[in-house]
RNA sequence: GCCACCGUAGCUCAGAUGGUAGAGCACCUCACUCGUAAUGAGGAUGUCUGCGGUUCGAUUCCGCACGGUGGCUCCA
């Protein structure tokens, strides 16, 4: 099908005689090739419709339709296809607001029923219609006034309530075939331009993500420049689902969870419990190596001390409270409270400073039914928990040396990150004063060290703001497990001193942070992140040693003891079965190395080590075969 | 918490428009002693998530609860 540029060319260019022409006719004056994947245009930064007027001495810049702009573009427009598709269909129905977002596109429609699954094809269906019939996209600019009475006419009040709050003079509606919509724009010169999309799913979404305001229903598509990246990019969602730790975690005997013992609860099997247990001894090595001490605070604590600390105003909702002795106590939510009181245990002097708390501590969150999946999200979980307290001049340091931690650790694994900041939520306590200086100390310590990062507006914690970091996996999806949060509040409530070389008391500042995060979150990230084949210094078996007949499993019992003596992580299979099945089962388990023993094995003593990788290493001793492991392990492979 | 969808053996799934259920793998037993992704034969397996309701009768229909998935809101 050709693109529709024929039909735009006796668009709103016509008129414009006065030294301006229609960007198409720019370009064409430019004498660009392509100019069918041609779907925008850029103009001293803006981004308009190849059918808008530009100066007719100006040189656009084309935005080709696989672009990152163009595909923008492509995806807006498929949502208005959407949502003309089901104003068709389903008589009756508001539309509300759809925008692209990440590979594609939503919309949000008020109807008296849910849209459901089976919808999806008759909306698809319909879609492809209008795109067949390729009608243009018109824009038209109308004041404020003309386009809620024309919306209200319509029938659509909700985007009578968006032209209310955007408060401009003008606004700009699209229309393609029977249906216009509010938007700011650009779109496709026309539907015709639209060659893959698919509808995917349906979910609830609140009017404007508010919980209070009516439950929408929005339907989610993805839509690319042609089949192939489609096809691509449905690949990519079948990989990931693969790699689901939900799934992948039962099979690989790490975890699971019991209907009978509750909901957002993780039970650790073997090798899980393997897999946290050097995780976690990683990380008190990396934590005892930077001047952390490790302590430990109590589960429970007098609810009294929450609510000093601002955690029974703040956070109530999302604790768990108990009675003990007629005395209210509280679950712990966070493991801070502790650490405050064995700070302020004794007098401090500004030489102790700072003082690094490590605690792997186990935290109890009342999380929203809803929220919760597989690892990701949980009730019960443990933190990589810090606390440093130092002086207000020590803390950009500090923070450098968490920021250095979060690099290093993080290189380690090979996960990549983006960094964000962000700032004070509503709901908070301490001053406007302290707020800044957090923020400030924050931002100047990831501009000291040249690292880019991004602002959330208000989403920071209640007691100060965060440095979130953000890891992006194998197939490039982002997680957040390190956040670091600085806090002049909680050292002011507990009042925590330090006696400096003046003599006199001053209040420490304190940061919060945690590197690997929960380390439940932080395990679900590793199993999607090497789809459950660990590194061997990570894996929770390292070696399978495989007896090809009865005959060799004295000699295999004698070289796993080696092993085990050797601090090697091996398990035997002496089951009396073909080699086949066992090579099977173990690679299934994917763990890193096979050792098969047969006759030639035993007869010479060594082992034939096959890789998960399905390579073969030559016949070696044991010896050599714990050299192996320990350089795979001092090399964190 | 809200919206949608889902819940049949350990796992993956089939099934009956309401008459108490099957297949493969796994498991158990026996034989085979075997060299790099499934040896063969035989056997057992379920309160069809739970509780109520409708019905002569429910795993199937309805309601509630529990659990899961995808979103919204929230968040490590």
């Amino acid at each position: 099908m050709k693109p529709s540029s024929d039909q735009l060319k006796n668009e709103p260019a016509t008129e414009a005689d006065t030294g301006s022409l229609s960007a198409l006719e720019a370009l064409r004056n430019l004498k660009l090739k392509g100019l069918e994947k041609v779907v925008g245009v850029r103009v001293n930064g803006d981004i308009l419709d190849l059918s808008s007027q530009v100066e007719s001495n100006s040189k656009p810049e084309p935005i080709y339709i696989n672009s990152e702009e163009g595909l923008e573009i492509l995806r807006h427009s498929t949502s208005h296809v959407m949502a003309m598709a089901v104003k068709e269909l389903f008589p009756g129905v508001r539309v509300t607001i759809g925008p692209a977002i990440k590979d594609g596109f939503y919309y949000d429609f008020d109807y008296k029923r849910p849209f459901k699954e089976e919808d999806l094809p008759k909306i698809e269906e319909k879609m492809s219609e209008i795109i067949k019939a390729d009608l243009p996209f018109v824009r038209k600019e109308l004041t404020s006034r003309e386009a809620i009475d024309f919306f209200r006419n319509e029938g659509e009040d909700y985007k009578v309530e968006l032209i209310n709050d955007l408060g401009a003079e003008k606004v700009s509606l699209y229309t393609q075939g029977s249906f216009t919509d509010l938007c700011r724009g650009p779109h496709l010169p026309s539907t015709g331009m639209i060659k893959a999309f698919h509808l995917t799913k349906v979910a609830g979404a609140y009017w404007r993500g508010d919980e209070k305001r009516p439950m929408l229903s929005r339907i989610y598509g993805v839509g690319f420049a042609d089949r192939k990246a489609l096809k691509q990019h449905l690949r990519k969602v079948e990989e990931a689902k693969k790699r689901n730790h939900v799934k992948l975690g039962p099979q690989l005997g790490l975890f699971s969870t019991f209907d009978e013992i509750g909901a957002g609860m993780i039970v650790w099997h073997p090798k899980g419990m393997m897999l946290r247990h050097i995780l976690e001894e990683f990380e008190i090595r990396e934590h005892l190596k930077r001047g952390y001490d490790l302590v430990k605070g109590p589960t429970i604590l007098k609810t009294e001390l929450w609510k000093k600390s601002g955690h029974f105003e703040n956070y109530r909702d999302n604790m768990y409270f108990t009675e003990i002795d007629e005395q209210s106590y509280g679950i712990k939510p966070m493991n801070c409270l502790a650490h405050m009181l064995i700070y302020s245990s004794t007098i401090r002097s500004y030489r102790d400073l700072p003082k690094r708390y490590f605690e792997l501590g186990t935290v109890h969150r009342h999380e929203r039914s809803g929220v919760l999946h597989g690892l990701f999200r949980v009730r019960e979980f443990t933190q990589d928990d810090a606390h440093i307290i130092c002086t207000p001049g020590q803390l950009n340091d500090e923070i450098k040396g968490v920021l250095d931690f979060v690099r290093d650790v993080m290189g380690i694994f090979k996960f990549d990150y983006d960094l964000e900041v962000s700032t004070r939520p509503e709901k908070s306590i301490g001053s406007d004063d302290d707020w800044e200086l957090a923020t400030s100390a924050l931002l100047k310590a990831m501009d000291d060290n040249n690292l880019p990062y991004a602002i959330n507006e208000g989403d920071g914690a209640f007691y100060g703001p965060k440095i979130d970091v953000k890891l992006r996996d194998a197939l490039g999806r982002t997680w957040q497990c390190a956040t670091i949060q600085c806090d002049f509040t909680l050292p002011e409530r507990f009042d925590l001193v330090y006696i400096d070389t003046d003599g006199k008391k001053h209040r420490p500042v304190m940061i919060h942070r945690v590197i690997l995060g929960a380390i439940e979150r932080f395990i679900g990230v590793l199993i999607e992140h090497y789809a459950g084949a660990f590194p061997t210094w990570i894996a929770p078996v390292q070696a399978m040693i495989l007896t090809v007949t009865d005959r060799n499993i004295f000699y295999g019992k004698k070289l796993q003891k080696t092993l085990v003596d050797a601090d090697i992580r091996v398990k035997a299979d002496f089951r009396n079965e073909k080699l086949g099945l066992k090579v099977r089962e173990a690679q299934l388990q994917k763990v890193p190395y096979m050792l098969i023993v047969g006759d030639k094995e035993c007869e010479k003593e060594g082992i034939t080590p096959r890789q998960r990788s399905g390579q073969n290493l030559p016949l070696m001793t044991a010896e050599e075969f714990i050299d192996l492991i320990s350089e795979d392990c001092r090399q964190r492979r």
